[in-house]
DNA sequence: GTCTATATTGTGATAGAC
DNA sequence: GTCTATCACAATATAGAC
């Protein structure tokens, strides 16, 4: 039971959000998504015809939320270098606390591969605007000619598989939630540092 | 219908495999299970009692698989540098032959960490003392005084990220199957030099 | 060991009263 | 809009013949 003070439909979408996120498309329960917003099972299907349209709904907000704030983050003004800064201790932390989102979304991929084009469009991405972007911006601030691709799927790597692999983590090494926390907080300094040190690596290798 | 040389419990766990690592455990049916391997529903049940019990095995096999093979490079022999692109150039490519593998083991975790403990018992694994023994060979070799969970958790990270992400950047980027596969190749390379570029960097804060 | 038949329960979805 | 009742079918699991 999920903030009350709001309309049936968007109690349901809260609902049905943790549900899927935790269980998939599969394992969610329709009936556990009424019970989880205090409603009666008919009224899910009322609002949203059938399970499939919820979970693209669910889905949707989900993709949306993380890409936008990639977008906008990518897209600032600021140097390269604070961009990654900003975003590694922006995802790490946000992820962390949602720690479901990005296994939700990379099932979600596997399973329905044919509606990423839509929403690349209603989110107005441009994947290859983006690498323009880096590799320019790279050339001009650290003076590097890198494959922007590799870079791009590194930061990306680097910030969400921690994430991902949180009850790897957990059980293998016997952390804390406490040792847990301090472990991601690490992270928003040690992952920029580790990227940055490894891009001036190749200053040597094609720097003027 | 897979080897057809077997026996029928094999030729179960077979099938099995290929089902649950496409769709889950939620996802997947015992009748598909069946199907696959040639047999009535009912010998699936004979052989592994219910679904549990089956999933189980699926899921034991493919993580030994996995751990098996990251044990014997990291307690190996070789020279640090060595293990990094031993490891990297084995599990991108193994990977990217079983894709499905790594999103199966990371949801099966999510489902059922408990499980964990037992497993990495029974394949020998000590977590601690693969950390001591990145830490002492990094110091030595490399005369870093670094973090060796950090550097653990960024190259499993980097190897296994991109295979996860593959409708991903299939379908953001428009790669074909031969790009793809390109692209997993240049990653065997260029990913030991991504990393051990950043390990170099920490040289200048902590060398003697 | 392998099959047919069936028990039993779960689950998405709809009809219809209020 | 919201509820009760119910349909139709899917899915795990077992009993029992061969």
């Amino acid at each position: 039971m999920l903030t009350p003070n709001s309309t049936t439909e968007e109690r349901i979408l809260e609902a049905a959000k943790k549900v899927f996120h935790s269980k998939g498309f599969d394992g969610a329960r329709m009936q556990e998504i009424a019970d989880e917003a205090g409603v009666n099972k008919s009224l899910v299907h009322y609002y949203y015809r059938n399970k499939d349209n919820l979970f693209k709904a669910v889905f949707e907000a989900a993709f949306s939320t993380l890409m936008a704030k990639l977008n906008e983050i990518f897209f600032s003004d600021r140097a390269f270098t604070s961009k990654i800064e900003t975003f590694i201790s922006y995802y790490v932390i946000f992820l962390s606390q949602n720690s479901y989102l990005p296994l939700f979304i990379l099932n979600g991929l596997y399973e329905k591969p044919d509606q990423l084009k839509l929403l690349l469009e209603k989110n107005h991405l441009s994947p290859n605007r983006l690498m323009d972007q880096i590799r320019k911006q790279v050339r001009e601030e650290l003076n590097i000619d890198v494959d922007p691709f590799h870079i791009y799927i590194n930061i990306l790597a680097l910030s969400i598989f921690p994430v991902v692999a949180k009850p790897l983590i957990q059980n293998i090494f016997g952390f804390s939630d406490e040792q847990l926390q301090k472990f991601y907080t690490e992270r928003t300094t040690v992952v920029p540092e580790f990227i940055l040190n490894a891009l001036k690596g190749y200053e040597n290798i094609t720097g003027s």
